[in-house]
DNA sequence: ATGACTGCAATATGCAGA
């Protein structure tokens, strides 16, 4: 089984780009963030054709995520369970499904801005609602992973210069806390291996030639817990769908389960 | 060559992204 996710930055902007690397990439589950679309705007039937059910947790302009499957879409859930609000408002920021017998989450971590923004305090706390979440799944034998832009890069390699980052947000320790608090409930990161040069980022600025200078971050991840990272087969980022016009700014991580 | 921000809501430019 394939599962994958992509910060596709616009569904709709992102829309044919989608539809061809499904096709190519023929994954069984696809988690995605930052649809930036109403609800009534997913393009739900364009994806059923390409034989995708879907559930979407939209919010309109900002955020928006979903979990694509063509192995069956079974106790959906939309909203991670007590997430904080921003501004009064609980964004659209988490999605799940059983798919073909696999618990995933697609999440879209807040971005936090800078560090003592209230931004970040709210990363903070949404990131321990995730904790919460996962402490139960993490800990059974059913597979169960959570995948999505998680903001967060998990060492200093994974940025490609930690002295640009110096007093910015994404690489500091609470940050990185966060992510081992998930390792602590019992769910292992799975390390994509990159397809070219020595570090698997998975996004790149669109501004000043940071792709082509390979100036990336990786910052969507993977986390399985004992049966689900026990079955990866293989994992890498298809830095391809990151080419050419129209592209997101992130590029796909990709995982194959032997199940 | 992978190439010098982009998408959205609004309808000019400002916000957000990280």
């Amino acid at each position: 089984m394939r599962i994958a996710t992509w910060n596709i930055n616009s569904i709709t902007a992102r829309l044919p780009r989608l539809t061809q690397w499904l096709e190519t990439a023929q994954p069984d589950v696809l988690c995605l963030q930052e649809l930036k679309v109403s609800e009534d705007g997913f393009p739900r039937d364009a994806l059923a054709a390409l034989g995708y059910e879907s559930v979407v947790n939209a919010g309109g302009r900002w955020n928006g995520v979903a979990v694509l499957s063509r192995v069956g879409v079974e106790d959906p859930a939309v909203g991670l369970p007590d997430a904080p609000a921003y501004d009064g408002v609980v964004e659209a920021r988490a999605a799940a499904a059983t798919c073909g017998g696999v618990r995933v989450w697609s999440l879209y971590v807040p971005n936090g801005r800078e560090v003592g923004h209230p931004h970040y305090d709210y990363k903070l706390e949404w990131l321990a609602a995730l904790r919460a979440t996962v402490e139960q799944p993490a800990a059974g034998s059913a597979p169960f992973a959570v995948l999505g832009d998680f903001n967060i890069a998990p060492t200093d390699e994974d940025v490609w210069d930690i002295a640009e980052f110096d007093g910015a947000t994404h690489i500091t320790e609470r940050e990185r806390e966060a992510l081992s608090a998930l390792e602590s409930a019992g769910m292992k990161e799975v390390h994509p291996r990159p397809l070219k040069y020595d570090v698997a980022f998975t996004y790149w600025d669109y501004r000043q030639l940071c792709f082509p200078k390979n100036k990336g971050m990786r910052i969507d991840l993977v986390y399985g817990n004992s049966a689900f990272a026990s079955a990866v087969g293989d994992a890498y980022v298809d830095r391809e769908a990151r080419k050419g016009k129209g592209a997101s700014d992130h590029a796909p991580v990709v995982v194959d389960l032997e199940v």
